[in-house]
DNA sequence: AGAACCGCCTGCTTGC
DNA sequence: TGCAAGCAGGCGGTTC
């Protein structure tokens, strides 16, 4: 599922492919996406993520913001026959870019609202000090707090698991239980994670794939997510998976205090 | 405030 | 082999 290192890695390639060109036209074929009008004519101005949300800003004004949710992605195509699952596509001179989404959770808005980061973003303007002064005190479980998009914006399920694990946080700690080293070091590691992550061009678990279809490498990185019932990389003890809010969470007990 | 659950979806896995 | 049930989960919503 895309999260923060995989929306950025398609940021990046939209934004060499399609930044300064010129929309030729538009079409959408799922119904839960009707109302999107033609950008016939628009140009791209830039690309830029926030969170896990693809906005492509256009020169009338608008953007395009696209959030990928499960399943979806976002494909280049030269051909403009509609890819088995395309949702929505914008075709340039040379080529087309497809919205594809099998289970189909994928959102694409127009809209002039301008977003901002607030601080929420890790490779923004993310302050540790007010983090912890807004959410330090929360009985919320750890893991839920670092995947509340509200808090802080990017890690799913995938990374927050792979973050809790390199910090060694139970995730079901309540976020009031840790003191100061322990919030430093899920941020360090949390930078660390998510930019090896992004190295990787994400992580291809299933079904993520980049703007060329291809597949990350950093399936490769992950020590604790979908490794249920494997031994710890650190001390060899079992990985156990529980439900926490409904989401699978993987995590060492032995290792994770 | 916070946790639990639902609905949105469909492809994949599991079990008989 | 085939078919049905179960599962996966980001996010917004409701309920307790």
């Amino acid at each position: 599922m895309p999260e923060l290192p995989e929306v950025e890695t398609l940021t990046r390639q939209l934004q060499a492919k399609i930044s300064g060109r010129k929309i030729l036209s538009s079409k959408v074929y799922d119904d839960k996406l009707a109302g999107i009008k033609n950008m016939r004519d628009r140009t791209i101005v830039t690309i830029e993520r926030r969170g896990k949300t693809v906005n492509i800003l256009l020169d009338d004004g608008n953007s395009i913001s696209v959030h990928l949710r499960m399943t979806g992605r976002l494909l280049w195509q030269e051909s403009p026959e509609r890819p088995k699952h395309g949702r929505w596509r914008i075709s340039f001179s040379d080529g087309n870019v497809f919205l594809v989404d099998p289970r189909r959770f994928g959102t694409v808005k127009i809209t002039k609202e301008v977003q901002t980061d607030s601080g929420r973003d890790l490779f923004g303007k993310f302050d540790l000090k007010s983090f912890i002064k807004n959410y330090g005190s929360r009985k919320t479980k750890i893991k839920s707090l670092i995947m509340d998009q509200r808090a802080i914006s990017g890690i799913g399920n995938i990374y927050a698991c792979e973050i809790l694990f390199r910090a060694e946080i139970d995730p079901g700690r309540a976020a009031a239980t840790l003191n100061d080293d322990e919030w430093k070091k899920i941020f360090l590691h949390a930078r660390k994670i998510l930019t090896v992550a992004i190295k990787n061009r994400g992580t291809s678990i299933s079904d993520w794939r980049d703007l060329y279809g291809c597949k990350g490498e950093n399936q490769y990185e992950l020590k604790v997510y979908g490794q249920g019932g494997k031994k710890c990389c650190s001390c060899g003890n079992d990985i156990v998976r529980i439900k926490q809010g409904g989401r699978g969470t993987f995590y060492c007990p032995n290792c994770q205090k």
